[in-house]
RNA sequence: GGCCUUAUCGUCUAGCGGUUAGGACGGCGCCCUCUCACGGCGCAAACUCGGGUUCGAGUCCCGAUAAGGUCACCA
């Protein structure tokens, strides 16, 4: 059989160069000893999720850490899947957690000199090595239909075989030169497929760098490399893009482990030494009883989007990924918790070999703790920024008086205290908390836990002696008469030791004072909050108060 | 089902032959406090189960069990 004529009959690209060419053109990196190329490679589905964010937390610290650098590149080669406008969502979204690419895929102002970072336009590349399997009897057309295809797979299944397409169930390996030249004329469709020259009874020993030593099995199957519109697979593109780019250290999810064999073979029949592997244990949720990966069909709360949206703190995020990322981040942290994230080191071999599920307690307590860390003016800007995007029209007025928000802000934060204040977990909510300092938004819920009438009187009392000039603690001096004129403990302690003795205490009649002017139980403190209110709607919320009982 | 991987509090984990099995989140309690918080202190809470190896096993070995991943012209 002409291999070299059949070669050019499969795959008639006249693109195509000699090898050599594309080691010339896409030359070893110029980089210090050490320095790791790793890459983020998703397909443009238009949809990210936490577990891509994950991944690529892990692949930019390995790179930057090392002195290397991170690429984006495209995965393309299924057209279905392709969405119009993927490309900047992955951008935005990894943006919004500042995960910095030095090249690739519309990454301005970078050399690019490994490109084209889109699978698709890198035809010529994937088909100059086909071609040259196909003349090596390395690889070979098949022109198997889908249905044949299905209907082996049924079989095996039923003769309890391994199924897939190798060994004696790959017909097309053996078809003569008459046959596909037949074929061919037909006009059927056909796929390029690896001849593997693995033994499925073979195993290897394989070091991955998250999970260690493991077991695999030689690669039997005739995968196909070429899909009938002359793109190809994942498997096929991964080992010719990643020796083309360069790429030293590939982290990805776990579920690639099951084709790593595949990917092993390929490396070693194009002759291209591989990079290392670091397989991460995918994110995983609760769905009802039993835990799952997370999957982007089925949840899309988890997007990053869904993250954006809720307004939770980028820094929060990406803190709460690098906790879960490596075991030893969430001490260091605590003892750093002002140096910047980078000063971390981050290690592969501290990456867990477990899947973890997803804790949003944990990542709204992280949360907290980041919020706090902001000055007034900066969670003005973030909230700012979020509103803009996501607020309602009511929300965004709350920003038309500057000073004023800043005041609350300042007092909800707790700017100036001894202690800050963790009343705000993201941008939305923080947003809904601070609702009550606005007449538009401010909500009564009368939501007492004493009889009307007592609330009542207790209200009206301190109507009759607020005075909007007192300081703090004549305020609060105001408070405790208030209490004692009905008959309420001022004294904690007292109270504490018999609480039967006193309808209730002082703290009582502040949380009514505070649900009658805020609509809540918990705020910060009601003196200040009052102040901020203002003479005329402090009187006229609980005058409102009083006739709502 | 085959293959691969994993197995410590509810969750994330530390542990790398000798520990009262440590921490964080969450829960609960107490203290601080003029109210709400913040903060401090404390409590409950775990080595999946069998066999070995060893003077000694959460730690090493072998089974069982369970969980996860994967078996495409998708990545």
């Amino acid at each position: 059989m002409d291999l070299n004529k059949l070669a050019d009959l499969l795959i008639p690209d006249e693109n195509v160069k000699p090898l050599d060419y594309y080691e010339t053109l896409y030359p070893a990196r110029d980089l210090e000893k050490g320095a790791e190329v790793t890459r983020l490679a998703p397909s443009p589905t238009g949809f990210i999720h936490l577990g891509n964010l994950f991944v690529a937390i892990a692949n930019e610290r390995i790179a930057h850490q090392s002195g290397g650098l991170m690429y984006l590149r495209i995965e393309d080669t299924d057209l279905k899947r392709k969405v119009d406008g993927a490309v900047d969502a992955v951008k935005n979204a990894l943006k919004y957690f500042d995960i910095r690419f030095d090249e690739g895929a519309e990454i301005e102002g970078a050399e690019n000199k490994y490109a084209p970072y889109y699978q698709r336009e890198r035809a010529e590349i994937y088909h100059a090595f086909a071609k040259d399997l196909i003349r090596r009897g390395l690889a070979y057309p098949c022109f198997c239909t889908e249905e044949e295809l299905s209907a082996l797979r049924e079989q095996q299944t039923e003769a309890k075989k391994i199924t897939g397409y190798y060994g004696e169930y790959a017909t097309c390996r053996n078809l003569t030169e008459e046959q596909i030249y037949e074929n061919l004329k037909a006009g059927k469709p056909y796929v390029i497929r690896l001849r593997s020259q693995g033994n499925a009874e073979n195993k290897l020993t394989f070091r991955d760098e998250i999970k260690g030593d493991i077991t695999v099995t030689e690669n039997d199957q005739d995968v196909v490399i070429l899909k009938s519109d002359g793109i190809p697979t994942y498997h096929f593109a991964h080992a010719i893009d990643d020796h083309f780019m360069r790429t030293t250290v590939v982290i990805r999810g776990e579920e690639w482990l099951a084709s790593l064999p595949i990917h092993i073979e390929l490396f070693d029949v194009l002759g291209f030494r591989r990079p290392k592997y670091g397989h991460n244990c995918s994110l995983q949720k609760m769905d009802g009883e039993t835990r799952r990966k997370l999957s982007k069909r089925k949840d899309p709360e988890l997007s990053l989007e869904f993250y954006r949206q809720e307004g939770y703190f980028a820094r929060a995020v990406k803190v709460y990924m690098l906790t879960l990322l490596n075991s030893n981040f969430e001490e260091w942290y605590m003892k750093n918790a002002d140096v910047p994230l980078e000063h971390f080191k981050f290690s592969i071999n501290k990456m867990g070999k477990s899947g973890a599920l997803f804790d949003l307690n944990k990542l709204n307590d992280i949360s907290k703790n980041e919020l706090a860390k902001l000055s007034e003016e900066e969670m003005y800007n973030f909230l700012l920024a979020w509103t803009n995007e996501f607020g309602t029209d009511t929300q965004k007025t709350y920003f038309a008086d500057k000073e004023y928000l800043l005041k609350v802000l300042t007092l909800c934060m707790g700017v100036g205290g001894k202690k800050r204040r963790k009343d705000f977990t993201t941008a939305k909510q923080a947003m809904e908390f601070i609702s009550y300092f606005f007449d538009e938004t401010f909500v009564p819920t009368n939501a007492y836990r004493f009889e009307g009438e007592t609330v009542k009187k207790i209200l009206q009392t301190f109507k009759d002696l607020y005075d909007a000039a007192d300081d703090s603690s004549a305020w609060f001096n105001k408070v405790k008469a208030v209490a004692e004129a009905n008959g309420f403990a001022t004294d904690m302690k007292a109270y504490k030791a018999d609480p039967a003795a006193f309808p209730g205490s002082v703290a009582d009649v502040a949380e009514m004072l505070r649900v009658a002017t805020t609509g809540l139980a918990n705020t910060p403190d009601l003196w200040t909050i009052m102040q901020i209110l203002g003479k005329e709607r402090t009187l006229a919320r609980l005058e409102n108060a009083i006739k709502a009982l």
